[in-house]
DNA sequence: TCATGCCATCTTGCATGCAAGTTGGCGCGC
DNA sequence: GCGCGCCAACTTGCATGCAAGATGGCATGA
């Protein structure tokens, strides 16, 4: 029970209240797709699927919009919002922007702090490709993807971390599409490695630089790829 | 009444709930420092004062809470968040990291619309350079807001456009206690100048170095200051 | 004088009632 | 057969009731 005290010092001791249980599970199942794109709910299904009263779940739907999950309609209920190529596009722009900054703070901070980081973004890098040799796409994609929540993690910095979480909410669907169709997934182990190495080497430039142009090749394959399926919205 | 319709047609017809209504006026109020950081407000209260039930002015507390400009407490009310030093220094690698790339963005989009904005900008600048030799504070403010307002929506993405939103309103009163400090508002213009230079050279390296530095820059005068004046929290 | 514990008061979490806006379908007129 | 309008059913916006958690002050004992 250590970790609960320590949440409860910080916290204020904050149980989750049947709000917080209606935004996990909404969300949740927008993320595995048992609410698909473009479903229209009512709220008060909702409620009496989760065993609750209308109240809670209107306020998770609140918080579900301000993310851009979900468009509340005013007295016609809940819209699971779709992704349109468009959108990916913007996503994309804004994770090249944050992840090449934090790359860059990670490579110009202190020697200590860089070595732990660029460790713990190898460890990712070695699951990634001991993934690929066997063919694992599903283990690829989760040491993918905490390498790169490890990214902007090492920066420190909370507000980066909110954006890049909620950006993530936003394209998770998006992803598992694009984890199946792509055949290129080799070049990012590659590419990864030159991240850590020039942090270890306290090369800030660098370091954003590689940063920045990973995460462009990766749009720049998966955005025709998108295109080509035709794919209006996902 | 044809703005009006216009909007109905895009957004089917949203006039302001009572929600909007207190979503708008907490803003303002925390904007203006009517709710002084640190203020704890009873949502009844609040609710009081702006002649509705708790309701409605619960559900805006979310949406600011949201936003990072207030804590909901649990049974105790809403608390309005101070900002600290370190705060200062993640909105501004948010802002280092988001206008940089916005800048780059404009500068490798096509030229017609390159200039387009270029010539916002100029305006913007210029109207920044005829306040400061009028010493005119609050005009330099506005027009030093606008431009970087103009160089974030001129890239087009939605999301990058919120979260500098969402950074400013949590960064306004910061900036208001700071613009009376600052002594090297000249340097700005001729910063200024240099990003649109580069935007309608089309050289969308510079644009996004000369949009980081001036911004890096900013900050390295900006966050001593207020060290400087041992503040803990504003 | 100071620490401690209890209680009155205040505040929100959540359920529910009511009214108003939205929708889809049925029937009527052409 | 086809279009149009009306109505019944449904949905949320907002107010309010109730209960439970949080708080601060006062009384009590050392």
């Amino acid at each position: 029970m250590v970790r609960a005290r320590a949440e409860a010092d910080r916290e204020t001791e904050r149980r989750p209240s049947l709000v917080d249980d209606a935004y996990a599970a909404m969300k949740q199942a927008i993320r595995d797709s048992s609410f698909a794109p473009g479903y229209q709910a009512s709220e008060q299904e909702i409620a009496l699927r989760l065993g609750m009263s209308r109240t809670p779940v209107h306020e998770a739907a609140i918080r579900l919009q301000e993310d851009g999950l979900v468009r509340v309609l005013p007295r016609r209920g809940i819209l699971i919002c779709a992704l349109a190529p468009d959108d990916m596009r913007e996503i994309y722009d804004v994770i090249v922007a944050i992840e090449g900054r934090a790359a860059e703070l990670i490579a110009a901070s202190p020697e200590e702090r860089r070595m732990a980081v660029a460790d713990e973004l190898a460890d990712r890098t070695d699951a990634m490709e001991a993934a690929w040799t066997e063919q694992d796409l599903r283990s690829w994609g989760e040491a993918d993807e905490r390498f790169h929540r490890a990214l902007v993690e090492g920066a420190g910095n909370g507000r980066m971390i909110r954006i890049i979480q909620t950006i993530n909410d936003q394209s998770h669907r998006a992803r598992m599409f694009t984890l199946k169709l792509r055949r290129e997934l080799g070049a990012s182990v590659e590419e990864h490695r030159r991240i850590v190495a020039c942090i270890r080497a306290g090369d800030a430039a660098g370091a954003m630089e590689s940063a920045r142009a990973h995460r462009l090749r990766a749009r720049d394959t998966l955005l025709p790829l998108l295109d080509s399926f035709g794919l209006k919205h996902l």
